[in-house]
DNA sequence: ATGCCTTATTTCATAAGA
């Protein structure tokens, strides 16, 4: 069985290439985020030509997650319980949008795929340490963490995926200077990938195509990727069930290249 | 080579990404 994680930046821009994609490593599960999309506009009819099911949960302009399940589709989970809003200051606010009214923002689905449960998540950035919005994302992941151990004592063999916007180590970014005062590297981040291992859930690291760091992400602009500086910010965290089963995980570089890609490649993992 | 930012939208400018 293969699965798969992959930001796409857009799965309406991106189509054309995920389409190849999908043809051409035929994933079983394929989790996605920065679908960019509301659940209706999803191109579940052209995945569907491919063999996909699809689970898709959307906001519109920003974030959005989905699973493409060839082995199955059950149990869909459009956000987790106790998921929580963004409360801060909102760049448009409008009277049907004050704090405490908020929908969640449209980063978590899960599923039921061919024996696994999955979750396709996208953390909030955080923006900067003093914003509000690192508050919240420090705050998204403490309920993703609650919301996983209600699901653990049932769901032995479970894979959270995604884009979890914080780099695990110093290792895991290109040079770790330039992060100094930045989100995505800080203690209480990597702590609360801590808390989430603490679970019982391993980090399944890939390895990399090319070059010694297992990179997900390269910025769009001066030639991040050519010179790969890039960040492991997508992540594959697996209970010891799916991890055991683990024969190889590596990073799709191939899908960074070329024209009109996503910023992150997609990490496989082959299970046996 | 792998190539110098991209996306959706209240669009010819902006907000957001990390």
């Amino acid at each position: 069985m293969r699965l798969a994680t992959w930001n796409v930046n857009s799965v309406r821009a991106r189509l054309p290439r995920l389409l190849e994609w999908l043809d051409e490593g035929r994933p079983d599960i394929v989790c996605l985020q920065e679908t960019k999309c509301a659940a209706a506009q999803f191109p579940a009819d052209e995945v569907g030509e491919l063999g996909y099911q699809t689970a898709a949960h959307g906001d519109g302009r920003w974030n959005g997650v989905a699973i493409l399940s060839a082995v199955g589709l059950e149990h869909v989970t459009l956000g987790f319980p106790g998921e929580p809003s963004y409360e801060g200051e909102a760049a448009e606010p409008t009277l049907l949008d004050e704090p405490g009214l908020r929908k969640p923002e449209a980063r978590a689905v899960g599923a039921n795929c061919g024996g696994l449960r999955v979750w396709s998540l996208y953390a909030p950035n955080g923006r900067t340490p003093e914003s509000a919005h690192y508050v919240y994302k420090l705050e998204w992941f403490a309920a993703l963490r609650t919301a996983l151990a209600a699901e653990l004592g049932g769901e032995p063999a479970l894979a959270a995926c995604g884009d979890f916007n914080v780099a695990p180590t110093d290792d895991d970014v290109w040079d770790p200077a330039v992060f100094v005062g930045s989100t995505h590297v800080t203690p209480p981040e990597r702590q609360a990938l801590a808390d989430l291992r603490a679970l019982g859930l391993q980090d399944v690291v890939p390895v990399p195509m090319k070059g010694p760091h297992p990179y997900t992400y390269w910025d769009y602009r001066a030639g991040m990727f050519h010179a790969d500086k890039g960040m492991r910010i997508d992540l594959v965290y697996a209970t010891d069930a799916v991890a055991g089963r683990v024969r190889k995980a590596y990073v799709d570089r191939e899908a960074r290249k070329g024209k009109g890609p996503s910023d992150h490649a997609p990490v496989v993992v082959d299970l046996s």
